[in-house]
DNA sequence: CATGCGCTCGACCGATCGGTCGGGGCTCAG
DNA sequence: CTGAGCCCCGACCGATCGGTCGAGCGCATG
């Protein structure tokens, strides 16, 4: 077939690759929206090759959710673990989870589309091993911020309210900025993922878990504008 | 001959259907993930009568689309045209949007979709009148809401800050909240469309807007309710 | 040399995809 | 009656889907 040596050094870090590749289609159009064949293709492989590394379809789509849980995971868990008030915990929570989400910025996407999808995979898929490893990330991380929450309400550093509300809150907010692209950019009026854009959302964010939206009508700090 | 005057909508409601099943399927799995095939045997009707209603899968799916952000239009118009302070049509607007994901489920999930899934249909499906209604929509409804930021800005009724980025965070926490289905129950610990649960969201959010998530430290009034 | 193994491939499978086509039943005007 | 419009349908199209199969490759062992 092909009269030059193929295969550079891809042998190694194909598995690598796919998921690579796999990750970002997926985050594009979802898993229902993504052949086989062409993730093959972007790697670089013929589509059989897929199945020496994966299972099917649904077992690498896990894979590749739980490899960005647990990504995020890891950087959110630096956060819990610091030091300092409940509320200054939760702040570097919030700044690590954008982080994450500017570091690879198809996580987002195929994050929104994991929590919210759940119908989109084949049923056969929920026994899987790699379904109940993601869903068990992703209990990790919600008790993780659901015990900070707590706890900052017990030091009084948190208001009133249902944790699980906030939670719901934090990552609307979060993972829809991140996830919303084109729209995001036509509202923002510039690039999402720039230094200064990502800089920015930590900021409005910190801010509003502070201090909400409306100007502080009592003896608060005001600016001069 | 002449413009027979006909009443296409009560000879037979096939149109409608069309569109209930095809906004809940959409909702559920994504463009990509449902086949016309699916959508005629939901409504009672063979693959092909959907052509004649329709010029094809994306076109329906525009249009459906199309529909939801022109329920929630209505509604949000309600609340920009109330009358009060920026800050109370603020929450009025806020409000309105909960209204318009309760009372129509799968609403908040399409929309997240349509919002970040760009690149899910067909290229060609861009050139389609109702793609640029769609977009057109979305910008009245997007433009509605940031000139009431900047009002109360001017007001002095809400902080300053950068109003597309306090409508992103409005998109994500009402969006998101209505659209993650089973994850957000398991969060909740309760349905989420209850009429409970959707007054707590509706108070959770008008809360977090007026005064944050930090217990205010300051000498700042508390409302005795 | 031979053997086995990790990795890749093209060919192929049945099923399903979006979309087309010609025609049949229905109602209403002439 | 006869046509004209709708509305609907089953049959069919080429393309693509996820997945299987057997063979071929290079390479590390014997």
């Amino acid at each position: 077939m092909s009269p030059v040596a193929r295969m550079p050094e891809s042998s190694g870090g194909s598995r690598e690759k796919i998921l690579d590749v796999a990750e970002s289609l997926f985050a594009r159009r979802g898993f229902a929206g993504v052949g086989l064949r062409e993730i093959a293709q972007a790697v670089g492989l013929g589509k059989s090759s897929l199945f020496h590394h994966f299972d099917g379809k649904a077992q690498l789509y896990l894979v590749v959710l739980g490899r960005v849980l647990g990504r995020i995971e890891g950087r959110l868990g630096g956060a819990l673990a610091s030091e300092g008030t409940a509320m200054q915990r939760l702040d570097r929570w919030i700044e690590a989870l954008i982080d994450a989400f500017a570091e690879t910025p198809p996580s987002a996407r195929l994050l929104l589309r994991g929590l919210v999808e759940d119908e989109q995979l084949p049923p056969e898929a929920e026994a899987l091993p790699e379904f109940a490893a993601v869903n068990d990330t992703l209990d990790r991380i919600l008790a993780g911020v659901y015990r900070l929450l707590v706890e900052g309400q017990r030091a009084g550093e948190i208001r009133t309210g249902s944790p699980p509300q906030m939670i719901q809150t934090l990552i609307g907010a979060v993972v829809y900025h991140f996830a919303s692209g084109e729209l995001g950019e036509r509202v923002l009026g510039a690039p999402l993922l720039s230094a200064e854009s990502v800089r920015e959302r930590k900021a409005e964010l910190v801010r509003l878990f502070h201090t909400g939206i409306a100007a502080c009508p009592g003896p608060r700090q005001e600016d001069p504008s």
